[in-house]
RNA sequence: CGGGGCGUGGCGCAGCCUGGUUUAGCGCGUCUGACUGGGGGUCAGAAGGUCGCAGGUUCAAAUCCUGUCGCCCCGACCA
């Protein structure tokens, strides 16, 4: 490719609104440009990376012996009635009707495809000989964010590599996750991604049944703790907190002050009350009411703490779980939100514990009463928990599940999800299989997603400098760029056609910088894409009969003779390729 | 959906508070020509804007008022 010759619309400066070294990079140089909130045209550059990426998940997903299909991206809305996930999805799901004859047929967009592929499992698969079966596309996907946000890790329209597997038994489906959980590793691998898998919310099946794949980063919106000691890494939602003295009893030497009630008007939040007391947040009991299918229940959690609904559900053995409205509060507690505490409460309704609420004596807790907390309140003396079990989110410094070793906890980017569905869609879509032994039986499967995008944005939230993008080779647009100094010098652009010839012909992807600008102008932009390689055509390097080679992530260039270069580059970019994990260590 | 911010040539901004000396300005980019040629060069000239949109106040609106649309950030939500 020639420069001239594309669109590559790179800018100096960074377009406002964008605050993200992924966002502020993408458009800098020339990856995308915003249609709208939450959608964004591929430039010819940023489409080349994605289609390197798409390239990746394609022959990993082939090799782990997954077929791929195209869906179709638009769906009647009744297929998604009949799983209820119209309702599920809300306003997320992207619906439209389409006049036909007369009539307004309603549909959706669809934004992932369980509905479509199992509809069409049923009706072409009906023997137990057809199984196990994966099937596999890449497509864009739409759901409607309410609030798009860092450019393109959050989208309304993004595009996904998702599969779909289908089997006969549980033990056919842990092989197949296995299978994808290691092609997975592959795929991101590859994509020179410092990628941890992390052991996520698994749903009715439970056990180790699903697992995100994150990029650690600040700016990632998802939270995942890891124990750099044994190597457990989980969602925060999911984490095990784990038991390592915990319960432990009360330390003799604590003295259990009396109990005071104290006046604390307007101090409805933990934040309040905290500031109103002179007190940490460390010190105080949560009291949260929640509705337990339908029944009114008390939730502790120290201060400092966040509820987790999942582990409560859980915990609870219960469907159905959601804070409580502020009517029933108040019937239940006898004062307004932000004045519950458990000092009476048991006589009431079942109150539920967290481990960490047992640690807390004299501790701070609302009263029951409009404007009113108790000081001095201690677990056992004052009150009484009907359980005690694990019952908030994991913080930073918790005790390893595994190791007890202290857990730390990062921000991430979640780029791959592989989850056990079971038989949540082939049941409400009636997908079944004859068996071996002549019965009916319900098809179990699993899912498999890629954000395409992200591995994107994820890669260079992960690899930059002041300069801009650092690619890898496996995903950089061009992995070579040519930059002739002298563009009106006939010998030196009749070399770098040579060159570029050469180097396509070996399946190298190279672009030469034809503009007629002066170094510096090439030089910048080449940095702010990132190119892995650069070559530069200089009036006394050809005199030497030499040509300057410089990888992006190294300070100096060094020089190589006209004679042989092609096939030393093509050795050079072929090891890089091979070593796509050593880009990680630089 | 709650809170905050911003809409002025392709991009980044100033002007607005205190309406008229502004034919709406600056930097970057773009075009023409010349010089230049290894880290965003210099000079000369040029094109490009109904100041987001609609209404109102006024002799007069980019500037004041009302409404509306869009974008960004924090939070809530997120199979």
């Amino acid at each position: 490719m020639y420069w001239s010759k594309t669109l590559i619309p790179t800018m100096k400066e960074t377009p406002e609104g964008a605050e993200i070294p992924s966002h502020v990079l993408m458009l800098r140089a020339g990856l995308v440009t915003q249609v709208m909130a939450g959608a964004y045209t591929y430039l010819p550059l940023g489409l080349r990376s994605l289609q390197k990426a798409t390239a990746i998940v394609r022959e990993e997903m082939n090799r782990a012996g997954a077929v791929e299909l195209f869906m179709s991206a638009m769906c009647p809305i009744s297929l998604y009635e009949q799983t209820n996930r119209v309702e599920a999805f809300g306003d997320v799901l992207v619906k439209a009707s389409l006049p036909r004859g007369g009539k307004k047929v309603p549909i959706v967009f669809c934004p992932t495809h369980e509905e479509i592929v199992t509809d069409l499992v049923s009706r072409f698969v009906s023997s137990y000989r057809q199984l196990p079966l994966t099937l596999y596309q890449i497509q864009t996907k739409f759901r409607n964010e309410e609030r798009p946000r860092f450019g393109v890790l959050r989208t309304s329209e993004f595009i996904m590599k998702d599969a779909y597997s289908f089997h006969t038994s549980l033990e056919s489906l842990n092989e197949t996750y296995k299978t994808m959980y290691d092609a997975y590793c592959r795929i991101f691998g590859r994509c020179s991604l410092p990628y941890l898998p992390v052991e996520a919310e698994s749903g009715p099946i439970g056990g180790d049944a699903s697992h995100e794949f994150m990029i650690p980063s600040p700016n990632g919106e998802d939270k995942v703790v890891h124990c750099g000691n044994c190597g457990y890494a989980a969602n925060t939602e999911k984490a095990e907190i784990g038991g390592c003295g915990k319960d432990k009893p009360e330390k003799s030497d604590v003295l259990l002050k009396e109990i005071a009630e104290l006046d604390t008007p307007g101090a409805h939040t933990v934040e309040q009350v905290c500031k109103f007391l002179k007190v940490k947040p460390v010190r105080l009991i949560k009291t949260l009411i929640y509705l337990a299918d339908g029944k009114p229940v008390a939730v502790l959690v120290r201060g400092d703490h966040e509820a987790n609904e999942n582990k409560i559900r859980r915990s609870l053995k219960v469907q159905k779980l959601e804070l409580a409205d502020p009517d029933t509060i108040q019937r239940v507690t006898g004062a307004p939100v932000g004045f519950a505490g458990p000092v009476g409460m048991v006589e009431k309704i079942p109150i539920h514990a967290d481990h960490a609420v047992l640690e807390v004596v004299n501790a701070v807790t609302g009263a029951n009463k409009d404007e009113k907390h108790l000081v001095n309140v201690s677990p056992y003396r004052d009150f009484r928990p009907t359980s005690i079990d694990d019952l908030r989110n994991a913080t930073d410094g918790d005790p390893c599940p595994r190791c007890c070793h202290k857990l730390k906890i990062r921000q991430a980017i979640e780029v791959g999800h592989v989850f056990k569905l079971g038989t949540k869609y082939s049941d409400s879509l009636n997908a079944r299989f004859l068996d071996a032994d002549e019965t009916q039986k319900t098809i179990i499967m699993g899912c498999y997603g890629i954000g395409v995008n992200r591995i994107i944005a994820g890669l260079i939230e992960t690899s930059y400098d002041e300069s801009g993008i650092i690619w890898p080779v496996n995903l950089a647009p061009y992995e070579v760029v040519i930059c002739p100094m002298k563009v009106a010098d006939e010998k030196m652009m009749e070399l770098a056609k040579t060159l570029h010839d050469d180097l396509e012909k070996r399946g190298i992807d190279c672009i030469v910088d034809d503009r007629d600008q002066r170094a510096g102008v090439k030089f910048k932009d080449a940095d702010l894409i990132g190119f892995p390689l650069r070559i530069v055509l200089g009036e006394k390097g050809l005199a030497e009969g030499k040509i300057e080679t410089k990888w992006r992530w190294e300070k100096d260039a060094s020089m190589l003779d006209v004679a042989g270069a092609v096939e030393t580059i093509a050795a050079m970019l072929d090891d890089e390729r091979k070593n796509a994990k050593r880009f990680l260590n630089r």
